[in-house]
This record gives C-alpha cells, sequence and structure tokens, in this order.
RNA sequence: GGCCCGGUAGUUCAGUUGGUUAGAACGCUAGCCUGUCACGCUAGAGGUCGUGGGUUCGAGCCCCAUCCGGGUCGCCA
C-alpha cells in the first residue's frame, strides 16, 4: 500500500536548498532519480522539477527510515523531512551538492515498476521509445528545462504585446473550410448531417473582422491545424503567436516585431539582438542565396556566371543558357579537400532535387582543375573562379539548367548542403533577416494558372496594382517574412481593405463573384461598413522556441507531439471509433478503411 | 506517393565469407559494504534477432514482401 500525504506539506522545492537553509527542517516531494546503498548508509537523489536534493539515511541513527530507504528504487514517488545539514563529502557538480537531508520520516507516496528507459539527461534512447511514454520522457531535466522555458517564452511575449497596447482575444476552433492553402482537418458536424467544420489554419479572417470591430490591436496565441505531412520543423498542429493591427502599414508592423525579437530575446536569453533587423527583398534573396528562407549565418552567395559562358564550347552552359541561367557558389573553409567521392554524393544530392547535374572545379596549388575541364577553355574557367571570387584551396560548384528557378533552389539547397559538410556554419548564432517585397502571384505548373502566394486578402503594392492585367508575374505583395538561420518564423502582410480592389483581386486569381461571396462574402460584406487599414503577421512559437533553446525537432519543445505519420505513440490517435458514433454523425466509412 | 537511413536482452550497441550454446556495457534481481553521488565488490536472471515468406544441409547475416521510427522531396495559400 502506498502511503498517503496526510499531515505533510512540502517546504521546499529540491532543487532550491542551499547552505542558507542548513539547521532548518524541511520537507520534499519528489522521484527517486538513485538509490546508492553502502551498506549501513543509503542516500537516495531525490527529483522534482527544480532539481535534485540528496536524501541521507543512517541505520545507527533511524533503523525504521533506513528500512524503507532500503526498499526505494528508481523513480518512486517519495516525500521526506528531516534535517538539512552540511554534507561530509560536496559534490561540486550538483547545486544543491553543499547539502543533504537528514531523513527523520520517509513516506513511499507511489511504488513504480522499473521504467523501460533511464531517466536520465542527453538520454540516448530511441526517440520512438521515449514517445510512447513520454510521460517518462518528460521527467527528464532537459525536456523540462525546455518546457519550462517555453512557458517562460510565453509569458514574457504576453508581457510584452500587453505592453505596446495588444488585447488577447480567442477566436473559435471550429471554424468554416476554405479548400485553399493546405488540407484542413474536418469535424463533422452531428446536427448538420454531411456539412463539417474545419479546424482554423490560422485566425486570419476573424483577426481582419476583429480590426473592423474596432479593437485596434490583437494578439492571440493561436493553436493552428494544417493536415500536410511533417518534417522536423513543421507538426500538425502548432501556436503562432497571431498578431493584427489597424492603421499601419508594413514599417508598422515590422518595428512591433522587431521590438518583441528584441524584448523575448533579451528577457529569456540575455542577448542583445540589434534592430532594426536586415531585409532583403525577395527578388535579392533568391538571387543571391536561391531561398526565400536564406540561412545568412554563412556567406557561399550565388554568383551569376551566365554572361561569362553563353558562348562557351560546353554545350552544357550555353543550352542552358537559352530560356535559363548558369549560377554557382564558391565554397571555402578548405573545401577543396573534397574527395571524387564527396561531389558524386553532392551531384547524387543536386539530382535529387531536381538539377541534372552538377559541375565542379578545384582550386588548389596546381591550379584550377575541373570536372569540365575538357570543354571549356582555361580563360573561361579563370573568368568563372574570378566571378566568384574563388582562391586556393576552394571549391566551385555550377548548376546550368534551362529553368532558372531550377538553377537557383537547387543552388539554394546545396549551399546549406556544403556548409553542413564543411562545419561552417556558426553554431549559438541567431542571424534575422526580413524578406520582404514578395510577389503577389505564383504560377501553379499543375492548374497552369496564377495562384496567391501568400493569401488573397494580401494587399498588393500601390505601384504595381497597373500590372494586375498586363504583368501578373511583377506584381509585389505588401506581403513580408521573418527568417532566422534558415527556418521561416513569421509572415505577414497588409491586407485589402477596398472592397473594389478585393474584388479585383479575387478576378485575377480566377475567382468568380459567386465562389468569392460564398467563401469569403462575410468579410467583404464587414468590409463596406467601414474597414479601417490593417495588417498583421503569425510568428511560429513552437520554431521560434527550438530555435532559441538551440534545438533540431518541434518534438523537444512541444509536450506531446505528434511523429511523421500523424499519429501519436502514446495514446495511439487517431483511432477507430464506435459505429453508432459514426451514424449519429451521418458517416460512413468506406470498407477497406473500416475499422474491425 | 518518391528517395535515403535505422530496427539484435529492459536500454545502447557489437556480431567475421552464411557454420557449435547470439556477446558487451548500462539497467534489473539477490548478497556484502558507514560518505556515496557513473558508489564499489560478488553472483544471477533476462533474446519471437521488427513481422511473414523464400534460398540453403544450415540464416541475426543472402533474396522478396510487409510493419514501425527518423530525415528529405512532393506537399505546406
Amino acid at each position: 500500500m502506498n502511503e498517503t500525504l496526510r499531515n505533510f506539506h512540502r517546504t521546499h522545492y529540491c532543487g532550491t536548498l542551499t547552505a542558507a537553509e542548513i539547521g532548518q527542517t524541511v520537507s520534499v516531494c519528489g522521484w527517486v532519480a538513485k538509490q546508492r546503498d553502502l551498506g549501513n548508509l543509503i542516500f537516495i537523489d531525490c527529483r522534482d522539477r527544480t532539481g535534485i536534493l540528496q536524501l541521507s539515511f543512517n541505520d545507527a541513527t533511524a533503523p525504521e527510515v533506513f528500512d524503507k530507504a532500503k526498499e526505494c528504487r528508481s523513480e518512486f514517488v517519495v516525500a521526506a523531512t528531516g534535517t538539512l545539514c552540511r554534507r561530509e563529502a560536496v559534490n561540486p557538480e550538483l547545486p544543491t551538492g553543499e547539502v543533504e537531508l537528514m531523513v527523520t520520516e520517509l513516506r513511499i507516496l507511489g511504488r513504480a515498476e522499473t521504467p523501460p528507459f533511464e531517466i536520465i539527461p542527453d538520454s540516448p534512447v530511441k526517440e520512438e521509445l521515449r514517445l510512447k511514454y513520454r510521460y517518462l520522457d518528460l521527467r527528464r531535466p532537459d525536456l523540462q528545462q525546455n518546457i519550462l522555458m517555453r512557458h517562460k517564452i510565453v509569458k514574457a511575449a504576453r508581457d510584452y504585446y500587453d505592453s505596446q497596447g495588444f488585447i488577447e482575444i480567442e477566436t473559435p476552433i471550429l471554424v468554416k473550410s476554405t479548400p485553399e492553402g493546405a488540407r484542413d482537418f474536418l469535424v463533422p458536424s452531428r446536427i448538420h448531417g454531411g456539412s463539417f467544420y474545419a479546424l482554423p489554419q490560422s485566425p486570419q479572417l476573424y483577426k481582419q473582422l476583429l480590426m473592423v470591430s474596432g479593437f485596434d490591436r490583437y494578439v492571440q496565441f493561436a493553436r493552428c491545424f494544417r493536415d500536410e505531412d511533417l518534417r522536423a520543423d513543421r507538426q500538425p498542429e502548432f501556436t503562432q503567436i497571431d498578431v493584427e493591427m489597424s492603421f499601419v502599414d508594413i514599417e508598422d508592423i515590422l518595428s512591433v516585431s522587431e521590438g518583441f525579437i528584441a524584448h523575448i530575446f533579451k528577457t529569456i536569453l540575455g542577448r542583445e539582438i540589434p534592430t532594426p533587423l536586415p531585409r532583403l527583398t525577395y527578388r535579392e534573396a533568391m538571387e543571391k542565396y536561391g531561398s526565400d528562407k536564406p540561412d545568412t549565418r554563412f556567406g557561399m552567395l550565388i554568383e551569376d556566371l551566365t554572361d561569362l559562358v553563353k558562348g562557351s564550347g560546353f554545350s552544357v552552359f550555353s543550352s542552358a543558357c537559352e530560356t535559363g541561367s548558369v549560377r554557382g557558389i564558391c565554397a571555402k573553409g578548405g573545401a577543396a579537400a573534397f574527395s571524387r567521392k564527396d561531389c558524386d554524393k553532392l551531384t547524387e544530392y543536386v539530382r535529387g532535387i531536381g538539377a541534372k547535374g552538377l559541375a565542379w572545379a578545384k582550386y588548389t596549388e596546381e591550379g584550377i582543375s575541373a570536372s569540365f575541364g575538357k570543354f571549356v577553355t582555361p580563360e573561361e574557367l579563370s573568368a568563372i573562379a574570378q566571378r566568384l571570387g574563388a582562391e586556393q584551396g576552394d571549391m566551385i560548384f555550377i548548376i546550368a539548367d534551362g529553368k532558372n528557378k531550377t538553377v537557383l533552389s537547387v543552388l539554394g539547397a546545396l549551399r546549406c548542403e556544403v556548409a553542413k559538410r564543411l562545419g561552417c556554419i556558426p553554431e549559438d548564432t541567431f542571424s534575422f533577416l526580413w524578406i520582404t517585397q514578395f510577389p503577389f502571384f505564383e504560377w501553379d505548373e499543375d492548374t497552369q494558372t496564377f495562384v496567391a502566394m501568400h493569401h488573397p486578402f494580401t494587399s498588393p503594392m500601390e505601384d504595381d496594382i497597373p500590372l494586375l492585367d498586363s504583368d501578373k508575374g511583377n506584381v509585389r505583395a505588401k506581403a513580408f517574412d521573418l527568417v532566422l538561420n534558415g527556418i521561416e518564423l513569421s509572415s505577414g502582410s497588409i491586407r485589402i481593405t477596398d472592397p473594389a480592389l478585393q474584388k479585383r483581386m479575387f478576378y485575377a486569381l480566377g475567382l468568380s463573384d459567386e465562389e468569392a461571396s460564398e467563401k469569403f462574402g462575410f468579410l467583404t460584406d464587414a468590409f463596406r461598413f467601414g474597414a479601417p487599414p490593417h495588417g498583421g503577421m503569425a510568428i511560429g512559437l513552437d520554431r521560434l522556441i527550438m530555435q532559441m533553446l538551440g534545438r533540431e525537432t518541434l518534438r523537444d519543445v512541444v509536450a506531446f507531439p505528434k511523429v511523421q505519420n500523424m499519429t501519436e505513440l502514446m495514446t495511439g490517435c487517431p483511432s477507430g471509433v464506435d459505429p453508432l458514433q459514426l451514424t449519429e454523425l451521418s458517416i460512413a466509412v468506406s470498407k477497406e478503411n473500416a475499422k474491425d
């Protein structure tokens, strides 16, 4: 039988006790992290969320308590009262290493089976198993620290936005499905059989309506849901710090957000983030980094070589120049040490992401030797090296393709891959970057139509409105992203508030009046009754925390994450349901998918 | 859906060209031990080698299929 807490009152947390409390009567609760039985002397490391305190038991002075301590096994839940004493042997590794609790009363509140893995920091155990027993994994100090830091970050964020006059407002979780964008999670309606709610991908439309209502500055720590495949930095449910402001233009939003970033990094990590943060236009980012979320912790910028090689005898280069381009990067940091095998691996890598091949050139003390050396003249080769600023010890990588987009995206990915292999990405660095002037439209190869790159409520730039009919591809949006170390942290824009312009944009996107009114009628209706100019952004909270804590996966900063196939290993969801539930919801499941 | 990596005691791993009874460390159990903190010493228990087929005299190892986990591309307005 387990003992109870009757008349027991915790006075301290384990990890908080220091020499200052020596001599006091102290009561603590926690888990047995370790029991060390030395014969007539037993030590127990008692762990709670603040740390570890050593409990000490002596057979000679307290034999009854001693016998109980002998029973204790790892992960037993215990409560102990005693006198805090100075240790005979100090442990400098432990914050509480100067003291120990000479226990006079011990209660075993909960016995534990041997856990499937040891509860220790930096667990070497397979994540699969740890996720199955997530509640045990969450006992580990490093994971507990992450969750604790998450709390602190959210608290600091709330404080910041409050101080800036933002009002926190909750928006619905059961919303109308909009087929644009990511796939929706659907929730069947019982009352309205055959109809469905969707879980929100973002509170976008609601927050805009709040602006129409006059709340002026809104913030929400919004749970968002997207039924798309997972990545290390993508979970199907996640939290965004969702922000919307009235009577503002882009600069106002950027500056409030920069204030937020500076505040949060100062408060939580004690680090100064210089503001304003650097900016690149979308076009510049694509040309220099081959990505709209470039990792700016290192250089290796893309250079255009098209003019140098368009007359080249190397047909791979010259033919690519006709419709596309030839571009390259120069890897420093002893990259010339890459072997033939390394280059083959990289070639395989770029083929996997859409390139036809990879041309490379090594700059060693013997000069430049290139994979394409026999197809080009020495002059062409040295011109390329010069353009890329190559020096002895460097390695050049070149991509040629008839599609400019392919050249840039492949080089963008290759740049990161090479940097990773060279180990030249500085750690513990936070490199922020705004990407501005996003294109409004994006050409969709599948449907052969223009679609909105951001969303259809994004305002185009005033100067580009005349291009709506003639040159959609060059219409820029008042949209921007915040990027940190190559990960998209946030996305925002100024919204359209003029019903006439909104109508025009819907039209440009191929939406008929009927479709537009069916899907977004409530929004355009609202704008007829006096809509303030407004805009906002949403910061990916999980990603922010992940980066601040230097973790590589969201699973480390989310208490109960899902795995790649969208299941949760602990509860086993999603699962089949009782056929009665389905009947009630007017849902029939196809035979091959039916459970039982 | 494509590609890549992984799955062997509770855990982390090793396991030779395919060849006797599949090993180690940690953990676990028991005993001893009064200053440990990765306690120490002694002994012990513990294995459907992810699953199902196949090849073979013989499979942890080779072949096929499949399941599970990770990374990534597609996808993510």
